[in-house]
DNA sequence: CTACGTGCAAAGATTTTGCATCTTG
DNA sequence: CAAGATGCAAAATCTTTGCACGTAG
């Protein structure tokens, strides 16, 4: 992926294997969080690598636009390709189930806001709390 | 407030000087962290609490539904009465301004949630990022 | 070669917990 | 009184930083 070093020399940042191997763990993870990212980078069969490594990783990559992050919870950030953000999430507060949705059913809101604040909004980044099918026939 | 007195006790917890203040800080502040929201406990002339504390009430009022809270960054969680609950936050990746918009401008991503995967969305909760009018044309 | 990046360990920041003591109901 | 809450300080989390050494360009 000499696509990657080359975004990253542009920037003045340098193509390194502790970054490649960064990436290939957020992708293969889907979303995840620094520590998972962390645990799962050593599954290439590489050796493992420090969290401080792992968190300065992300944030280069997540410089270039290649990753992006949003709270799912209290703790923890979680990590997924930016390719990969086509979708906004729902969560449920009941059962803490994790859902997606495609970025249009957003369309108007977006709309709407843009209109309204001038605000570009970037759903792509946002997580809905709520309540989730079987949560909510719980209640 | 002999209502909160009432709400807690249905739940088998108790009214104490300590939780009104800490509901009284959220009320005073619209929106704050744990951690403004111990400084400004302060401000009604009484003692400070212990931040354990203010944590500690602010997870009960949390569970009577007075309060909620939201990710506007990366640390901290930000407190607000849940009757103040009435928009949802856009929050500018720029600048870090952050606007409300009235709940109303997301209905219809909340009835495309529920219809398409059932799902009781509750916008207020939310914080969506993006690039606020000044940031945008800064580019 | 000369930045820039990595490892490691220590420092920060934020939240949670144990426990003796005090209070509400 | 008894069940809960509080205070305080210590532990647990999660993230960032300093610095000497390694390495991409």
């Amino acid at each position: 992926m000499s696509d990657l070093g080359a975004q990253l020399r542009a920037r003045g940042k340098r193509l390194t294997t502790q970054r490649e191997r960064v990436l290939a763990a957020v992708g293969r993870l889907g979303h995840a969080t620094p520590d998972e990212i962390t645990d799962s980078v050593g599954d290439d069969g590489g050796a493992a690598l420090p969290v401080s490594t792992v968190y300065r990783s992300l944030d280069a990559l997540q410089e270039l636009g290649l990753v992006g992050h949003t709270h799912v919870d209290h703790r923890s950030p979680s990590y997924h390709l930016a390719e990969h953000a086509t979708h906004l999430h729902v969560v449920c507060r009941g059962c803490g189930w994790v859902g997606e949705v495609p970025l249009q059913m957003a369309d108007e809101l977006v709309a709407r806001v843009d209109d309204q604040l001038g605000f570009a909004a970037d759903v792509s980044h946002a997580a809905v709390h709520g309540l989730c099918r079987t949560c909510r026939e719980a209640l």
